[in-house]
This record gives structure tokens, sequence and C-alpha cells, in this order.
DNA sequence: TGACTTTAGTTGTTTCAACAGGTATTGTTC
DNA sequence: GAACAATACCTGTTGAAACAACTAAAGTCA
């Protein structure tokens, strides 16, 4: 058996060099292989990743209740999270949450409330048809995830999250 | 010591339930963290990422007097690659490689040659312009790709590279 | 309190990625 | 060899990412 590794995968002629550029390059290409299945399952309800993300987030810091699963609090008062936030909590940094922000609210999946006690903050919330197109997600992205990763051992799971996470933090 | 991981890094208040989920998030995260630093470096070569992963596509494939560094053979002869065979061999998958040579020609990095055996193909060739483009930016793309993974072990990043190998082919 | 800095978000502009549709050339099949 | 399919590339259009400049509000400090 002859050794498939990333050097035949993009025909390239010689060996790496540096296995620093390898581990790189595979990175970059393995990310966007598995992220090409989300965006096409995403786009079928007319989000992107960088949406979906934003989503996320939103319900993660709604308040919401569990068993209706409806949202609790009026737009007034329960409020959701301001847009620098949302920019920090994202996978992949976004520099431009206001016209994010903007696709979601025209689509009526969140809406902006501005803050009173600091008139400089906008607050985010996700609605109850933001939600909606969560919940309608979550089994589909739940099953993609594990499709794609239903040949890998439990025990290399968790050593590829240490790696990746040792990865990109030189400092630790 | 408490361990960081991805769920503290995103601010995300309950741990991962799925262990596939965070190893695909963490991939995007650090996939995305890593890229900035090359995408900066590239644009002071007014290059993208993919446009340079473009040129070394096509360096490889050009026939280069390794001692003086020049490309041996006219335009009409020393063919290049065909576009198609350039989209292949990206890193991420491109589906315009039309305009991204454009941008390439534009830029004189890059010409075009017509196929005279199979008028459909266009041959693409890399420039001594795009040569020496490519040679000042070498060092320093090495030297980045030492810096981002001077934290790991030569094991570490042998195994990475298995497991994301691993990970993208779920067929073997 | 008034000048200065910092923070939060918006707006303007340019470039590029994504997708679909179109044209020219070649291959295939009856 | 004519009709059809496949291949290779180009073009048109739309949406979004990237970057910088801008406005408004709040904090800082002499």
């Amino acid at each position: 058996m002859t050794t498939r590794n990333l050097q035949h995968d993009i025909g390239k002629k010689k060996p790496f060099e540096h296995a620093e550029e390898e581990a790189y390059l595979n990175l970059i290409r393995t990310a966007a292989a598995l992220a090409v299945d989300f965006e096409r399952l995403f786009r079928t309800h007319d989000l992107s990743e960088a949406s979906y993300n934003a989503l996320r987030i939103l319900r993660g810091h709604a308040h919401v209740n569990p068993k209706a699963g409806t949202i609790v609090g009026s737009k007034a008062s329960g409020h959701g999270l301001p847009c620098h936030q949302i920019g920090e909590m994202m996978v992949a940094r976004v520099p431009d949450v206001t016209r994010l922000v903007d696709r979601l609210e025209e689509a009526a999946l969140v809406e902006r409330v501005r803050c009173e006690k600091d008139r400089r903050v906008v607050y985010v919330r996700i609605t109850e048809k933001g939600l909606k197109t969560l919940a309608s997600l979550d089994k589909p992205v739940i099953e993609l995830h594990k499709q794609q990763m239903s040949h890998m051992t439990a025990r290399e799971l968790g050593e590829l999250n240490r790696l990746l996470y040792k990865a990109r933090h030189p400092e630790q």
C-alpha cells in the first residue's frame, strides 16, 4: 500500500520540504472540503455559514422557554447581544457585523434594540422565526457532522481537537 | 490548571455535546486564524491566498532554469497548465479559474496561450515577473509557517497531518 | 467643564466569490 | 456523418467580504 497524503491529493510533484507548510495546506484544504457541505445545507434556508453562526450565538444567549421553545421577555426587555460581542464569538472573524445583522434583520430572523443606558450599543436578539429556522436545521447539522466524521474514532477526534486548539495558541 | 479549549475560546456556555461538532468548529476557527496572517502577507504583493496558490501551482509546472531561475522555452513552446487543471490542484476549490487568471494576467504575472491541438484549451504559464514575485515571498512564507507552528513538536505536526488527511477521506 | 481619547456602530467603496447561462470545440453513437 | 453529449472556457449578474472613513456616544483627566 502506498501512503496517501496531501502531496498526491493536490498533484504536487515533490514531497513537502516543511511539515509546517504541509500542515497549513492540509488544514485549509480540509476546512474548505468540510465547509462546502455545510454551506450547501445552510443555503437551503438562505443562510451562509457566517449568518448561521451568528444565529447560533444569538440563540445561545436568548432567554428561551425550554418547553415551548419560545422567547421569554418582550422586545424591549429581554435584550440580546451587542454587535461587537457577536463579532468576538464568531468562529471566523467577520469585520462587518453590521451588515451581517442587516441581512438577518431583513429576513426577520433577528431584531435590533437600541440600548438606553449606553446609546452607542445596539442589542441584537433572535426572533421566533430565527429560532424556528435554527430548529429545522438542528438535526440535519448534527447528522452532517456525524456523517463527515463517522470514520474517525473518538480518540482521534479528541486528539484532533487537542492539536487544532494547540496549533492556534502558540503562547500556551 | 483549567483545560483551555474551543468552548472557552468562543465564549460558549455549555460544553459541546458532540466531539464531531467541536472538531469541525475547531478546524474552521484554526484555519481562519492561521490564514489571516498569510492573507496579510500576500496582500503586500497584491495577491490573495487563491492567486498565490495558483502562482505556486504554475511555478511547479514551469520549466525553470534552476541556476538562473528563468523560464526555459518561448511563450509558444513551453506550455503551462490548462485552466481546469489549475482548478483541480488548488488547495481550496475555486469555481472561477477564468477570472482568477484574468487578474493574474492583468498584473502580468501569467500569460495565456491557446492550445493548437485542442482549441478549447487555454494554457496558462507563469511569467518571469510572476517568478520574481513568488521568489520574493518564498522566505517570508516559510518563516511564517515556522513561526505559526514553532510550538508544535515534529510528532504533533505529523499526527496533525495524518488526522487532517483522514478527516477529509471518509472512504479510506 | 472642556478637550481628548476610546468605543460602538454605520456607511461608502472596491474587490472578489458564487452561480447560472452561453459559446466554441471535441468526442461519441447510431 | 449527422445528431447529440461532453468538455473547456468565457461572460453576466448578484451578493458578500474587506478596508477605510465617518458619526455618535461615553469615558478620562487636567
